[in-house]
DNA sequence: GCGGCGCTGCGACGCGCCGCACAGGCGCGG
DNA sequence: CCGCGCCTGTGCGGCGCGTCGCAGCGCCGC
Protein backbone atom coordinates (compact mmCIF):
# COMPACT_ATOMS: atom_id res chain seq x y z
CA UNK A 1 0.00 0.00 0.00
CA UNK A 2 2.73 2.33 0.65
CA UNK A 3 4.98 0.35 -1.54
CA UNK A 4 1.97 1.99 -4.15
CA UNK A 5 1.97 5.38 -3.07
CA UNK A 6 5.34 5.53 -3.59
CA UNK A 7 5.37 4.09 -6.88
CA UNK A 8 2.50 6.38 -8.48
CA UNK A 9 4.17 8.82 -7.33
CA UNK A 10 6.99 8.68 -9.21
CA UNK A 11 5.12 7.83 -12.24
CA UNK A 12 5.44 11.18 -14.73
CA UNK A 13 1.99 10.99 -15.17
CA UNK A 14 0.93 11.58 -11.42
CA UNK A 15 4.05 13.58 -10.99
CA UNK A 16 1.93 16.71 -10.35
CA UNK A 17 -1.11 15.35 -8.89
CA UNK A 18 -2.55 16.21 -5.58
CA UNK A 19 -1.55 14.62 -2.02
CA UNK A 20 -5.05 13.51 -1.87
CA UNK A 21 -5.51 12.23 -5.23
CA UNK A 22 -2.39 9.63 -4.68
CA UNK A 23 -4.04 8.50 -1.48
CA UNK A 24 -7.17 7.67 -3.58
CA UNK A 25 -4.75 6.15 -6.36
CA UNK A 26 -2.70 4.14 -4.07
CA UNK A 27 -5.54 2.73 -2.74
CA UNK A 28 -8.11 1.75 -5.95
CA UNK A 29 -5.17 0.53 -7.71
CA UNK A 30 -4.08 -3.09 -8.04
CA UNK A 31 -0.54 -4.74 -8.74
CA UNK A 32 -0.93 -7.37 -11.85
CA UNK A 33 1.41 -9.53 -13.58
CA UNK A 34 -0.49 -11.61 -16.52
CA UNK A 35 0.57 -14.46 -18.25
CA UNK A 36 4.03 -13.42 -20.49
CA UNK A 37 2.91 -13.04 -24.24
CA UNK A 38 -0.39 -12.91 -23.49
CA UNK A 39 -3.15 -10.04 -23.70
CA UNK A 40 -4.54 -7.18 -21.83
CA UNK A 41 -7.27 -6.60 -24.11
CA UNK A 42 -8.15 -6.19 -27.46
CA UNK A 43 -9.35 -4.38 -30.13
CA UNK A 44 -13.34 -3.67 -29.62
CA UNK A 45 -13.50 -4.64 -26.11
CA UNK A 46 -15.71 -2.52 -24.18
CA UNK A 47 -13.97 0.34 -22.33
CA UNK A 48 -12.15 -0.89 -19.01
CA UNK A 49 -9.35 0.40 -16.99
CA UNK A 50 -5.59 1.67 -16.73
CA UNK A 51 -2.88 0.60 -16.87
CA UNK A 52 0.97 1.54 -15.50
CA UNK A 53 3.65 -0.51 -16.88
CA UNK A 54 6.15 -1.43 -13.69
CA UNK A 55 8.35 -3.62 -15.54
CA UNK A 56 8.33 -5.16 -19.23
CA UNK A 57 7.01 -4.30 -22.36
CA UNK A 58 4.02 -3.90 -23.61
CA UNK A 59 3.17 -3.76 -27.73
CA UNK A 60 -0.05 -1.84 -28.88
CA UNK A 61 -1.26 -3.15 -32.23
CA UNK A 62 -3.85 -3.56 -34.72
CA UNK A 63 -5.39 -5.52 -37.17
CA UNK A 64 -7.26 -5.47 -40.14
CA UNK A 65 -9.88 -7.80 -41.42
CA UNK A 66 -7.43 -10.50 -43.45
CA UNK A 67 -5.08 -10.77 -40.36
CA UNK A 68 -2.70 -8.39 -41.45
CA UNK A 69 -0.88 -6.76 -38.28
CA UNK A 70 0.78 -3.48 -37.13
CA UNK A 71 2.54 -2.55 -33.99
CA UNK A 72 1.85 0.66 -33.30
CA UNK A 73 3.37 1.51 -30.16
CA UNK A 74 6.00 -0.34 -27.65
CA UNK A 75 5.63 0.76 -24.52
CA UNK A 76 7.98 0.70 -21.96
CA UNK A 77 7.79 0.88 -17.49
CA UNK A 78 6.51 4.24 -16.24
CA UNK A 79 4.31 4.57 -19.39
CA UNK A 80 0.27 4.55 -19.78
CA UNK A 81 -1.53 1.84 -21.40
CA UNK A 82 -5.08 2.46 -22.23
CA UNK A 83 -6.25 5.81 -22.03
CA UNK A 84 -7.96 6.39 -24.72
CA UNK A 85 -10.89 3.89 -24.09
CA UNK A 86 -10.71 5.17 -20.33
CA UNK A 87 -11.04 8.46 -21.09
CA UNK A 88 -13.78 8.38 -23.95
CA UNK A 89 -15.67 5.61 -23.04
CA UNK A 90 -15.49 4.37 -26.66
CA UNK A 91 -14.36 0.86 -27.45
CA UNK A 92 -10.50 0.02 -27.38
CA UNK A 93 -8.93 1.35 -30.49
CA UNK A 94 -6.17 -1.35 -30.38
CA UNK A 95 -4.99 -4.65 -28.87
CA UNK A 96 -2.47 -4.52 -25.83
CA UNK A 97 0.41 -7.68 -24.96
CA UNK A 98 2.48 -8.03 -22.81
CA UNK A 99 5.86 -8.96 -24.16
CA UNK A 100 7.61 -11.27 -21.76
CA UNK A 101 7.08 -11.18 -17.89
CA UNK A 102 5.74 -7.98 -17.42
CA UNK A 103 4.14 -6.11 -13.77
CA UNK A 104 1.79 -3.83 -14.53
CA UNK A 105 -0.88 -1.52 -11.96
CA UNK A 106 -4.05 -1.19 -12.79
CA UNK A 107 -7.26 1.51 -12.00
CA UNK A 108 -10.82 0.80 -12.56
CA UNK A 109 -12.01 2.87 -14.90
CA UNK A 110 -15.06 4.62 -12.53
CA UNK A 111 -12.30 5.77 -9.81
CA UNK A 112 -9.52 7.06 -12.08
CA UNK A 113 -12.08 9.11 -13.59
CA UNK A 114 -13.51 10.30 -10.10
CA UNK A 115 -10.11 11.57 -9.08
CA UNK A 116 -9.08 13.01 -12.72
CA UNK A 117 -12.35 15.44 -11.94
CA UNK A 118 -11.30 16.44 -8.84
CA UNK A 119 -7.41 17.30 -9.80
CA UNK A 120 -6.82 20.11 -12.63
CA UNK A 121 -3.32 18.90 -12.01
CA UNK A 122 -3.43 15.49 -12.75
CA UNK A 123 -5.70 16.45 -15.54
CA UNK A 124 -3.14 18.90 -17.27
CA UNK A 125 -1.18 16.09 -17.07
CA UNK A 126 -3.26 13.50 -18.79
CA UNK A 127 -3.60 16.11 -21.86
CA UNK A 128 -0.35 16.27 -21.87
CA UNK A 129 0.16 12.49 -22.78
CA UNK A 130 -2.71 12.71 -24.92
CA UNK A 131 -1.07 15.98 -26.70
CA UNK A 132 2.56 13.47 -26.92
CA UNK A 133 0.40 10.70 -28.27
CA UNK A 134 -1.19 12.77 -31.11
CA UNK A 135 2.49 14.60 -32.03
CA UNK A 136 4.33 10.75 -32.39
CA UNK A 137 0.87 9.66 -34.23
CA UNK A 138 0.58 12.50 -36.22
CA UNK A 139 4.78 11.59 -37.10
CA UNK A 140 3.97 7.99 -38.15
CA UNK A 141 1.48 9.02 -40.66
CA UNK A 142 3.75 11.99 -41.75
CA UNK A 143 6.65 9.05 -42.55
CA UNK A 144 3.97 6.34 -43.95
CA UNK A 145 3.27 8.60 -46.15
CA UNK A 146 6.47 10.07 -47.38
CA UNK A 147 9.68 7.86 -46.73
CA UNK A 148 10.20 4.81 -48.31
CA UNK A 149 11.09 1.56 -46.03
CA UNK A 150 14.86 2.44 -46.13
CA UNK A 151 14.22 5.81 -44.77
CA UNK A 152 11.71 4.51 -42.04
CA UNK A 153 14.03 1.63 -41.05
CA UNK A 154 16.90 4.23 -39.87
CA UNK A 155 13.92 6.20 -38.40
CA UNK A 156 12.62 3.66 -36.47
CA UNK A 157 16.50 2.43 -35.40
CA UNK A 158 17.05 5.77 -34.11
CA UNK A 159 13.66 5.96 -32.14
CA UNK A 160 14.67 2.46 -30.54
CA UNK A 161 18.16 3.35 -29.71
CA UNK A 162 16.55 5.89 -27.61
CA UNK A 163 15.16 3.95 -24.59
CA UNK A 164 16.75 0.45 -25.85
CA UNK A 165 20.54 0.78 -26.17
CA UNK A 166 23.66 1.95 -24.54
CA UNK A 167 25.95 4.60 -26.02
CA UNK A 168 29.24 2.76 -26.71
CA UNK A 169 31.86 5.02 -28.83
CA UNK A 170 30.90 6.59 -31.35
CA UNK A 171 27.65 4.46 -31.66
CA UNK A 172 24.38 3.03 -29.65
CA UNK A 173 24.74 -1.39 -28.50
CA UNK A 174 20.97 -2.25 -28.29
CA UNK A 175 20.03 -4.11 -25.09
CA UNK A 176 17.14 -6.19 -26.55
CA UNK A 177 17.38 -8.17 -29.58
CA UNK A 178 14.50 -6.77 -32.47
CA UNK A 179 13.93 -9.76 -34.82
CA UNK A 180 13.58 -8.43 -38.61
CA UNK A 181 10.21 -9.91 -38.36
CA UNK A 182 8.99 -7.34 -34.99
CA UNK A 183 10.41 -4.36 -37.11
CA UNK A 184 8.47 -5.56 -40.48
CA UNK A 185 5.53 -5.38 -37.97
CA UNK A 186 6.09 -1.74 -36.33
CA UNK A 187 7.03 -0.18 -40.09
CA UNK A 188 3.70 -2.10 -41.80
CA UNK A 189 6.14 -3.76 -44.60
CA UNK A 190 7.32 -7.63 -45.03
CA UNK A 191 10.12 -9.43 -43.15
CA UNK A 192 11.83 -10.31 -46.43
CA UNK A 193 11.68 -6.22 -47.33
CA UNK A 194 13.22 -5.04 -44.09
CA UNK A 195 15.89 -7.78 -44.23
CA UNK A 196 16.82 -6.38 -47.73
CA UNK A 197 17.50 -2.62 -45.72
CA UNK A 198 18.96 -4.06 -43.54
CA UNK A 199 21.56 -5.74 -45.53
CA UNK A 200 22.35 -2.82 -46.91
CA UNK A 201 22.84 -1.11 -43.62
CA UNK A 202 24.98 -3.61 -42.83
CA UNK A 203 27.01 -3.72 -46.01
CA UNK A 204 27.62 0.01 -45.67
CA UNK A 205 28.75 -0.15 -42.37
CA UNK A 206 26.01 2.07 -40.03
CA UNK A 207 25.12 -1.08 -38.28
CA UNK A 208 26.52 -4.54 -37.53
CA UNK A 209 23.90 -7.24 -36.12
CA UNK A 210 25.98 -9.03 -33.35
CA UNK A 211 24.48 -12.41 -31.74
CA UNK A 212 21.14 -10.87 -32.57
CA UNK A 213 21.78 -7.31 -31.03
CA UNK A 214 21.83 -5.11 -33.53
CA UNK A 215 24.78 -2.19 -32.97
CA UNK A 216 24.58 1.16 -34.86
CA UNK A 217 28.10 1.98 -35.73
CA UNK A 218 27.76 5.08 -37.70
CA UNK A 219 24.81 7.12 -36.17
CA UNK A 220 25.83 10.43 -38.33
CA UNK A 221 24.69 8.27 -41.74
CA UNK A 222 22.44 6.52 -40.02
CA UNK A 223 20.26 9.53 -40.01
CA UNK A 224 21.48 10.52 -43.31
CA UNK A 225 20.07 7.53 -44.55
CA UNK A 226 16.62 8.62 -43.06
CA UNK A 227 16.44 11.82 -44.49
CA UNK A 228 16.48 9.76 -47.83
CA UNK A 229 13.63 9.51 -50.30
CA UNK B 1 -20.74 39.95 -27.04
CA UNK B 2 -23.48 38.67 -26.16
CA UNK B 3 -23.56 37.30 -29.99
CA UNK B 4 -19.92 35.39 -28.89
CA UNK B 5 -21.13 33.98 -25.84
CA UNK B 6 -23.94 32.64 -27.50
CA UNK B 7 -21.21 30.91 -30.36
CA UNK B 8 -19.39 29.70 -27.97
CA UNK B 9 -22.54 28.49 -26.14
CA UNK B 10 -23.53 26.32 -28.98
CA UNK B 11 -20.52 24.84 -30.06
CA UNK B 12 -19.41 20.96 -28.58
CA UNK B 13 -16.22 22.01 -26.72
CA UNK B 14 -18.27 24.23 -24.62
CA UNK B 15 -21.12 22.39 -24.17
CA UNK B 16 -21.04 21.68 -20.83
CA UNK B 17 -18.65 24.31 -19.77
CA UNK B 18 -19.41 26.49 -16.54
CA UNK B 19 -21.59 29.60 -16.77
CA UNK B 20 -18.58 31.64 -15.40
CA UNK B 21 -16.47 29.92 -17.86
CA UNK B 22 -18.34 30.61 -20.91
CA UNK B 23 -18.52 34.19 -19.36
CA UNK B 24 -14.86 34.19 -19.32
CA UNK B 25 -14.36 32.61 -22.84
CA UNK B 26 -16.71 35.13 -24.29
CA UNK B 27 -14.91 38.42 -22.72
CA UNK B 28 -11.50 37.07 -23.96
CA UNK B 29 -12.47 35.17 -27.69
CA UNK B 30 -12.32 37.54 -30.75
CA UNK B 31 -13.82 37.08 -34.11
CA UNK B 32 -11.30 36.87 -37.33
CA UNK B 33 -11.88 37.34 -40.78
CA UNK B 34 -8.09 35.97 -42.12
CA UNK B 35 -7.43 36.26 -45.83
CA UNK B 36 -8.97 33.65 -47.72
CA UNK B 37 -6.70 30.32 -48.81
CA UNK B 38 -4.24 32.30 -46.34
CA UNK B 39 -2.23 30.77 -43.24
CA UNK B 40 -3.55 30.72 -39.58
CA UNK B 41 0.12 29.39 -38.52
CA UNK B 42 2.81 26.96 -40.04
CA UNK B 43 4.55 23.98 -38.59
CA UNK B 44 7.21 25.13 -36.25
CA UNK B 45 5.58 27.87 -34.68
CA UNK B 46 5.75 29.00 -31.24
CA UNK B 47 2.94 27.71 -29.35
CA UNK B 48 -0.13 30.32 -29.66
CA UNK B 49 -3.78 30.25 -28.93
CA UNK B 50 -6.49 28.02 -30.13
CA UNK B 51 -9.11 28.41 -32.83
CA UNK B 52 -12.81 27.77 -33.61
CA UNK B 53 -14.17 27.95 -36.70
CA UNK B 54 -17.31 29.87 -37.60
CA UNK B 55 -17.79 29.43 -40.96
CA UNK B 56 -15.38 28.09 -43.64
CA UNK B 57 -13.13 25.50 -43.68
CA UNK B 58 -9.41 24.92 -42.19
CA UNK B 59 -7.20 22.44 -43.39
CA UNK B 60 -4.28 21.03 -41.75
CA UNK B 61 -1.34 19.70 -43.86
CA UNK B 62 2.40 19.10 -43.19
CA UNK B 63 5.28 19.22 -45.45
CA UNK B 64 8.74 16.86 -45.84
CA UNK B 65 11.89 18.52 -46.39
CA UNK B 66 11.35 17.66 -50.10
CA UNK B 67 8.62 20.16 -50.37
CA UNK B 68 6.29 17.06 -50.25
CA UNK B 69 3.01 18.38 -48.84
CA UNK B 70 -0.49 16.00 -46.95
CA UNK B 71 -3.23 16.94 -46.16
CA UNK B 72 -4.05 15.59 -42.17
CA UNK B 73 -7.53 17.09 -41.40
CA UNK B 74 -9.89 18.93 -43.18
CA UNK B 75 -11.64 21.20 -40.05
CA UNK B 76 -15.36 22.29 -40.79
CA UNK B 77 -17.30 25.11 -38.50
CA UNK B 78 -17.54 24.35 -34.76
CA UNK B 79 -14.30 22.32 -35.22
CA UNK B 80 -10.84 22.84 -33.04
CA UNK B 81 -7.74 24.08 -34.67
CA UNK B 82 -4.30 24.26 -32.83
CA UNK B 83 -5.61 22.67 -29.72
CA UNK B 84 -1.74 20.29 -29.50
CA UNK B 85 0.36 23.27 -29.33
CA UNK B 86 -2.16 24.88 -26.66
CA UNK B 87 -2.62 22.82 -24.56
CA UNK B 88 1.49 21.20 -24.77
CA UNK B 89 3.34 24.17 -24.86
CA UNK B 90 5.85 22.83 -27.74
CA UNK B 91 5.75 24.04 -31.25
CA UNK B 92 2.81 23.90 -33.97
CA UNK B 93 2.72 20.42 -35.18
CA UNK B 94 1.14 20.75 -38.66
CA UNK B 95 0.42 23.99 -40.10
CA UNK B 96 -2.99 25.59 -41.29
CA UNK B 97 -4.65 27.62 -43.77
CA UNK B 98 -7.98 29.00 -44.44
CA UNK B 99 -9.75 27.50 -47.42
CA UNK B 100 -11.41 30.27 -49.01
CA UNK B 101 -13.29 32.84 -46.92
CA UNK B 102 -12.77 31.81 -43.18
CA UNK B 103 -14.65 33.37 -39.83
CA UNK B 104 -13.00 32.23 -36.71
CA UNK B 105 -12.98 32.45 -33.23
CA UNK B 106 -10.10 33.01 -31.37
CA UNK B 107 -8.79 32.54 -27.76
CA UNK B 108 -5.78 33.66 -26.25
CA UNK B 109 -3.51 30.63 -24.61
CA UNK B 110 -2.93 31.85 -21.00
CA UNK B 111 -6.19 32.97 -20.93
CA UNK B 112 -7.70 29.74 -22.47
CA UNK B 113 -5.72 27.46 -19.86
CA UNK B 114 -6.42 29.52 -17.05
CA UNK B 115 -10.13 29.03 -17.38
CA UNK B 116 -9.15 25.01 -18.29
CA UNK B 117 -7.71 24.25 -15.10
CA UNK B 118 -10.46 25.76 -13.29
CA UNK B 119 -13.41 23.84 -15.29
CA UNK B 120 -13.03 19.99 -15.12
CA UNK B 121 -16.66 20.09 -17.46
CA UNK B 122 -14.50 22.00 -19.79
CA UNK B 123 -11.25 20.04 -19.12
CA UNK B 124 -13.41 16.28 -19.53
CA UNK B 125 -14.41 18.12 -23.07
CA UNK B 126 -10.78 18.85 -24.33
CA UNK B 127 -10.03 15.24 -23.01
CA UNK B 128 -12.65 13.71 -25.57
CA UNK B 129 -11.14 15.85 -28.27
CA UNK B 130 -8.05 14.44 -28.17
CA UNK B 131 -9.32 11.00 -27.87
CA UNK B 132 -11.09 11.73 -30.72
CA UNK B 133 -8.05 13.20 -32.91
CA UNK B 134 -5.93 10.18 -31.66
CA UNK B 135 -8.61 7.94 -32.62
CA UNK B 136 -9.04 9.09 -36.20
CA UNK B 137 -5.31 9.73 -36.45
CA UNK B 138 -4.89 6.08 -35.24
CA UNK B 139 -7.52 4.92 -38.23
CA UNK B 140 -5.52 6.64 -41.17
CA UNK B 141 -1.84 5.43 -40.13
CA UNK B 142 -3.83 1.87 -39.89
CA UNK B 143 -4.99 2.66 -43.50
CA UNK B 144 -1.88 3.89 -44.67
CA UNK B 145 -0.25 0.39 -43.42
CA UNK B 146 -2.63 -1.85 -45.04
CA UNK B 147 -4.96 -0.34 -47.93
CA UNK B 148 -3.89 0.22 -51.30
CA UNK B 149 -4.66 3.44 -53.00
CA UNK B 150 -7.88 1.90 -54.55
CA UNK B 151 -9.25 1.19 -51.17
CA UNK B 152 -8.28 4.28 -49.10
CA UNK B 153 -9.78 6.43 -52.23
CA UNK B 154 -12.87 4.92 -51.48
CA UNK B 155 -12.71 4.72 -47.82
CA UNK B 156 -12.09 8.75 -48.17
CA UNK B 157 -14.58 9.08 -50.04
CA UNK B 158 -16.97 7.96 -47.80
CA UNK B 159 -15.34 10.01 -45.18
CA UNK B 160 -15.78 13.03 -47.01
CA UNK B 161 -19.16 12.35 -47.59
CA UNK B 162 -20.26 12.37 -43.79
CA UNK B 163 -19.93 16.25 -43.59
CA UNK B 164 -19.71 17.52 -47.64
CA UNK B 165 -22.84 15.92 -49.59
CA UNK B 166 -26.60 15.53 -49.38
CA UNK B 167 -28.25 12.22 -49.52
CA UNK B 168 -30.10 11.77 -52.91
CA UNK B 169 -31.95 8.52 -53.69
CA UNK B 170 -29.51 5.39 -52.98
CA UNK B 171 -26.64 7.96 -52.99
CA UNK B 172 -24.87 11.58 -51.98
CA UNK B 173 -23.96 14.40 -54.11
CA UNK B 174 -21.07 16.43 -53.30
CA UNK B 175 -22.00 19.61 -52.20
CA UNK B 176 -18.48 20.79 -52.79
CA UNK B 177 -15.71 20.28 -55.30
CA UNK B 178 -12.76 18.69 -54.74
CA UNK B 179 -10.03 18.18 -57.17
CA UNK B 180 -7.97 14.81 -58.13
CA UNK B 181 -5.13 17.13 -56.55
CA UNK B 182 -7.19 17.90 -53.02
CA UNK B 183 -7.84 14.06 -52.87
CA UNK B 184 -4.21 13.13 -53.54
CA UNK B 185 -3.04 15.43 -51.01
CA UNK B 186 -5.34 13.94 -48.48
CA UNK B 187 -3.87 10.42 -49.74
CA UNK B 188 -0.44 10.56 -49.96
CA UNK B 189 -0.22 9.78 -53.28
CA UNK B 190 0.24 11.34 -56.58
CA UNK B 191 -2.95 13.26 -58.86
CA UNK B 192 -2.34 10.79 -61.51
CA UNK B 193 -2.88 7.55 -59.38
CA UNK B 194 -5.83 9.49 -57.87
CA UNK B 195 -6.98 10.05 -61.31
CA UNK B 196 -6.65 6.14 -62.54
CA UNK B 197 -8.62 4.84 -59.54
CA UNK B 198 -11.05 7.62 -59.99
CA UNK B 199 -11.38 6.13 -63.26
CA UNK B 200 -12.36 2.54 -61.99
CA UNK B 201 -14.66 3.52 -59.78
CA UNK B 202 -16.34 6.16 -62.31
CA UNK B 203 -15.97 2.90 -64.97
CA UNK B 204 -17.70 0.70 -62.59
CA UNK B 205 -20.73 3.02 -61.53
CA UNK B 206 -20.02 3.39 -58.13
CA UNK B 207 -19.46 6.84 -58.61
CA UNK B 208 -19.62 9.83 -61.18
CA UNK B 209 -18.29 13.53 -61.16
CA UNK B 210 -20.88 16.08 -62.72
CA UNK B 211 -19.39 19.11 -63.12
CA UNK B 212 -16.90 18.63 -60.96
CA UNK B 213 -19.10 17.93 -57.92
CA UNK B 214 -18.37 14.27 -56.84
CA UNK B 215 -21.64 12.13 -56.81
CA UNK B 216 -21.75 8.50 -55.15
CA UNK B 217 -23.96 6.17 -56.92
CA UNK B 218 -23.96 2.87 -55.00
CA UNK B 219 -22.72 3.26 -51.66
CA UNK B 220 -22.64 -0.86 -51.13
CA UNK B 221 -20.02 -0.90 -53.66
CA UNK B 222 -17.93 1.41 -52.89
CA UNK B 223 -17.66 0.25 -49.09
CA UNK B 224 -17.28 -3.26 -50.81
CA UNK B 225 -14.25 -1.26 -52.69
CA UNK B 226 -12.63 0.05 -50.03
CA UNK B 227 -12.24 -3.37 -48.12
CA UNK B 228 -10.36 -4.46 -51.12
CA UNK B 229 -6.63 -5.36 -50.86
C1' DG C 1 20.36 -37.78 -31.86
C1' DC C 2 16.61 -36.00 -34.34
C1' DG C 3 12.70 -33.24 -35.68
C1' DG C 4 10.37 -28.87 -35.21
C1' DC C 5 10.42 -24.00 -35.01
C1' DG C 6 11.79 -19.38 -35.45
C1' DC C 7 15.26 -16.74 -37.34
C1' DT C 8 18.12 -14.94 -41.38
C1' DG C 9 19.37 -14.50 -46.23
C1' DC C 10 18.47 -15.06 -51.06
C1' DG C 11 16.46 -15.15 -55.88
C1' DA C 12 12.38 -14.73 -59.18
C1' DC C 13 8.33 -12.56 -60.50
C1' DG C 14 4.40 -9.44 -60.64
C1' DC C 15 2.01 -5.31 -59.59
C1' DG C 16 1.04 -0.82 -57.87
C1' DC C 17 2.48 3.55 -57.72
C1' DC C 18 5.72 7.29 -58.86
C1' DG C 19 7.85 10.42 -62.20
C1' DC C 20 7.63 12.56 -66.37
C1' DA C 21 5.52 14.02 -70.49
C1' DC C 22 1.83 15.58 -73.18
C1' DA C 23 -2.89 16.76 -74.84
C1' DG C 24 -7.31 18.85 -74.38
C1' DG C 25 -11.08 21.58 -71.75
C1' DC C 26 -12.63 25.48 -69.18
C1' DG C 27 -12.63 30.02 -66.90
C1' DC C 28 -10.54 34.44 -66.17
C1' DG C 29 -8.04 38.63 -67.03
C1' DG C 30 -5.55 41.61 -69.99
C1' DC D 1 -9.47 37.38 -78.74
C1' DC D 2 -5.61 35.21 -76.84
C1' DG D 3 -2.72 33.65 -73.16
C1' DC D 4 -2.44 31.57 -68.75
C1' DG D 5 -3.58 28.74 -64.91
C1' DC D 6 -5.89 24.88 -63.16
C1' DC D 7 -8.27 21.03 -64.11
C1' DT D 8 -8.77 16.01 -66.16
C1' DG D 9 -7.17 11.98 -68.87
C1' DT D 10 -3.50 8.93 -70.66
C1' DG D 11 1.02 6.58 -72.09
C1' DC D 12 5.45 4.77 -70.66
C1' DG D 13 9.54 3.51 -68.04
C1' DG D 14 11.26 2.40 -63.60
C1' DC D 15 11.44 0.42 -59.09
C1' DG D 16 10.05 -0.55 -54.49
C1' DC D 17 7.87 -3.85 -52.22
C1' DG D 18 4.71 -7.88 -51.74
C1' DT D 19 4.50 -12.81 -52.66
C1' DC D 20 6.32 -17.31 -53.11
C1' DG D 21 9.82 -20.50 -52.64
C1' DC D 22 13.91 -22.38 -50.66
C1' DA D 23 18.13 -23.14 -47.91
C1' DG D 24 20.95 -22.86 -43.78
C1' DC D 25 21.31 -21.86 -38.91
C1' DG D 26 20.76 -22.21 -33.69
C1' DC D 27 17.75 -23.65 -30.01
C1' DC D 28 14.70 -26.55 -27.58
C1' DG D 29 12.15 -30.62 -26.42
C1' DC D 30 11.29 -35.31 -27.14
Amino acid sequence: MGDRRAIIESCYLFSSAADISLEMLAACSSVHSPPADGPLFREGDPSGGLWIILSGLVRIWRTDPQGRELTMWLLEPGEVVGEIALLDGGERSASADTMGATRLLHFPRDRFRGILRQDPDLAEHVIMLLCERLRRNTEDLHRAAFYDLGARLAMKLSDLAISHSDQRNNGFVFTRKFSQTELALMLGATREAVNRNMSKLTAAGIVSVVDGYIHILDNERLKRASRAS
